[in-house]
DNA sequence: CAATATTGTTATTTTAAAACAACATATAGG
DNA sequence: CCTATATGTTGTTTTAAAATAACAATATTG
């Protein structure tokens, strides 16, 4: 990633622990399936150390490889429904009718936090 | 990511139909919500070129950054069932009764593909 | 339509991600 | 147990991810 970012660095519990429970659950799908980490890294196209860095969570790993690593294990059909915009309540709640291109000029109340 | 890896290089389709569909959505939400690159990104601790990239659906961007979206949007919590092992009909069926460390010493059928 | 903000584009710099190699340790299964 | 394999650890090299800056293009709102 060099010159890492604030949220790879020292991302906020939530995220850290999504990415901890993730790469659990990949490591038991492998073991399950009776792979070694070079068995399916070869698979996936990555190294057998990302694929350890991929089941560490390690954060700063591209999402290409974790998505890789669903893909192999029959796994990333369980990405179809994530953030999709019907699902989104809040979402479709604050939403004016309309559905600019760009966000608008600024007077959203909320601007610092 | 450097050296980069043959995955994020040139991800099969179900991997990039995936991510594009994923940065579409994290757009949708960031609009709903009437938030620029800028503020989104600041929030999330990212630059707002690092945000652009994941609307885009860019492999090779770190899965923080991926997931701090998903949180700063409300959104992370989604993530929750993912891969998780009761849900994995497929890896149940394989699994040998015991739960080994490591995987076993290949005589996985199927050794390479 | 004008003014302002958002988003896109290009170029540069910094820094660590990912590959690789070599060795140590742990685990499994005969 | 013993041995082959899996996994972990350390160090090195290569290369591009991410930040930043400056400017262009686009969209929004009054």
């Amino acid at each position: 990633m060099a010159r890492v970012s604030k949220i790879a660095q020292a991302p906020p519990h939530a995220v850290a622990q999504a990415l901890a429970r993730l790469g659990r659950n990949i490591r038991t799908a492998r073991l399950r399936r009776k792979l070694s980490h070079e068995q399916l890294a070869k698979r996936i196209g990555i190294s057998r150390y990302v694929m350890a860095d991929i089941e560490k969570g390690k954060p700063t790993t591209g999402i290409a490889a974790y998505l890789g690593a669903l893909w192999a294990l029959g796994l990333l059909t369980q990405m179809n429904g994530l953030a999709d915009p019907d699902r989104d309540i809040e979402g479709k709640t604050l939403e004016s009718a309309r559905r600019p291109k760009t966000a608008p000029k600024r007077k959203s109340f909320d601007d610092d936090f």
